[in-house]
DNA sequence: CGGCATCCGGGAAGATACTG
DNA sequence: CAGTATCTTCCCGGATGCCG
C-alpha cells in the first residue's frame, strides 16, 4: 500500500490561463505560501523556526507548501554542515526576486483602511516593512551602523549615502542596537511612539547612540490612508 | 429560515499579522480574487464579461469575490446611465493603485521554467503585458498611434517619448491596427512568429502602417527563464 | 526535536441547474 | 443578463502518531 505514494497525484487545482499573473497565482497563490516567502527573504531558516514565525499555520500545510515551492523552483531543502547538522529551506536566486512583488504589495497595502496595526508581527516582516518603506530622501548625510535584537533573531543595517541595507547578522560594531520585540518595533516606526516613553515602560532598550535611534525612526513615512467612497 | 441569511457569519479565514503583506493576502489573496482585478484594470466590465474572461471561474464564486473586493473598498458596483442601463464593476482609485503589485508580479513569473504559453489569454491579460514587458530603450524615436481589435474588444495605444500609453478604446485614428485574437497577439509579441507568416495562416490582419507593426512586436523582450539548480 | 503520514470536521471552490 | 440554489469535491486546519 506504500506504492501508493509513487502513483499519488501530482495534480493540483490550477488556473489555466497564460497570463503572468495567472501563473505567478499557480506558484505562489495557495494559502501561506508568499508567507512562507517572506519569512525566507532575509536568509534560510529551520522548520521549527518557520512555525514559530508564522502564527497559525499547521505542520502539515507547512510540509505541503514547502514541497510545492521546492518543486515550482523557488526554494531548496539543504543540510547545514556538521555540527548544526539541521535541515533549512533557503529561496533559490529566482526566489529572492520575488522580493519586489512582495515589498510592492505591502507597500500597496499599506493605504488600506482595513489594516489592524496590532496584531503580532514577525521579526523579519518589520525588518522587511523598513526596508519597503525607507525613504531616502529623509536620510541625508546620515551615516551609521544600526543593530536590531529582537530576543535571538538580530539584524544588522547600514545607513549611507542614502541608502538603507539591511542583512541578518549579529549586531557587533553597531553605532546603536535596538532591542525590544517587533511589534515594539512597528510601535516606534509606525506609530510615531517617543521612544523616550517606550524605555520608561520598558518595552524596548536601547545601546549606543540615542540620538541616532531618533533620527532612525523617523525614516519610515507611511501613505495616507485610502478613504472609503460614500455609497452612491 | 431565510432570515438566517442575515445573521449569517461574516467570518472568513484571515492571517493574524499585522505584517502588510498578510493583510494585502486577506485582502486579494483568495482564490480569483486578483483575476478579477486584473481584469478590471483596463475600465469596468459586467458581470458576464468577467465570466468570459476568465475560463473556469463559477458564477457563485465571482459572486463572493466581487462582494469581498466590495466591502474591501477595492471596486464599486455602479448602474450604467440609460439606455445601457447595466450594472458594471469599476475599481476604486486604490483599487486601481494595485497595477503596480499585479504587473510586478506578472515580470516576475515570467521567469518561471513552468510557464506554458499555449493556454488561453484574455485581451485585458496581454494589453497588461506590454504595460508590463514594455522596454523604453527600444522604442527611441517612435511616435505612432497603434489599435488593437480583439473581437469586440478595442484598445488603443500611444506610442511617444519613449513612453507607451495603452488604453481601452477605438482604433480610430491609429497608423496601425492589430486585427488578430489575443493568443496570437501573444504569439507575435513573445514567441518572435514573424508577422508576414502569420498574415498568411489568416491567424492575424494588419491595417495600416506595417512597418510600424513590425517595430512595435519588438519592443516587449522577456527576461531570461530561470535555471533550476541541479539537486545536490 | 524535526519532519512527515494519516484521519477527521468544516468550509471554500467547482459544476450544474434554475430564477427574475 | 445577473446572479441564486444545491450538490459534490477538495483544501485547510487541528490532532495524533510514527520514525530517525
Amino acid at each position: 500500500m506504500k506504492l501508493q505514494k509513487i502513483t499519488k497525484k501530482e495534480k493540483q487545482r490550477h488556473y489555466e490561463d497564460a497570463c503572468g499573473i495567472a501563473h505567478a497565482l499557480d506558484l505562489v497563490g495557495e494559502r501561506w505560501a508568499l508567507l512562507v516567502m517572506r519569512e525566507l527573504l532575509f536568509g534560510p531558516k529551520r522548520f521549527s523556526d518557520l512555525r514559530e514565525s508564522l502564527p497559525g499555520i499547521s505542520a502539515n500545510v507547512l510540509t505541503q507548501r514547502l514541497e510545492g515551492l521546492e518543486s515550482a523552483g523557488l526554494l531548496m531543502k539543504r543540510k547545514l554542515p556538521p555540527p548544526a547538522a539541521s535541515q533549512v529551506y533557503e529561496l533559490t536566486d529566482w526566489g529572492y526576486e520575488s522580493e519586489p512583488v512582495i515589498r510592492s504589495m505591502g507597500r500597496w497595502a499599506a493605504r488600506s483602511p482595513a489594516h489592524d496595526p496590532t496584531l503580532p508581527v514577525s521579526a523579519v516582516s518589520i525588518m522587511l516593512s523598513m526596508r519597503t518603506m525607507f525613504d531616502p530622501a529623509r536620510a541625508r548625510s546620515v551615516d551609521a551602523r544600526i543593530g536590531f535584537r529582537f530576543g535571538d533573531e538580530t539584524f544588522i543595517g547600514r545607513l549611507v549615502d542614502e541608502k538603507l541595507d539591511l542583512q541578518r547578522g549579529t549586531t557587533d560594531g553597531a553605532d546603536v542596537t535596538f532591542i525590544t520585540t517587533p511589534r515594539h518595533m512597528a510601535a516606534a516606526l509606525y506609530a510615531g511612539m517617543p521612544l523616550s516613553l517606550m524605555i520608561d515602560k520598558k518595552m524596548m532598550q536601547i545601546e549606543g547612540n540615542r540620538k541616532i535611534a531618533e533620527i532612525y525612526v523617523t525614516l519610515f513615512p507611511l501613505p495616507e490612508k485610502f478613504k472609503l467612497p460614500a455609497k452612491v
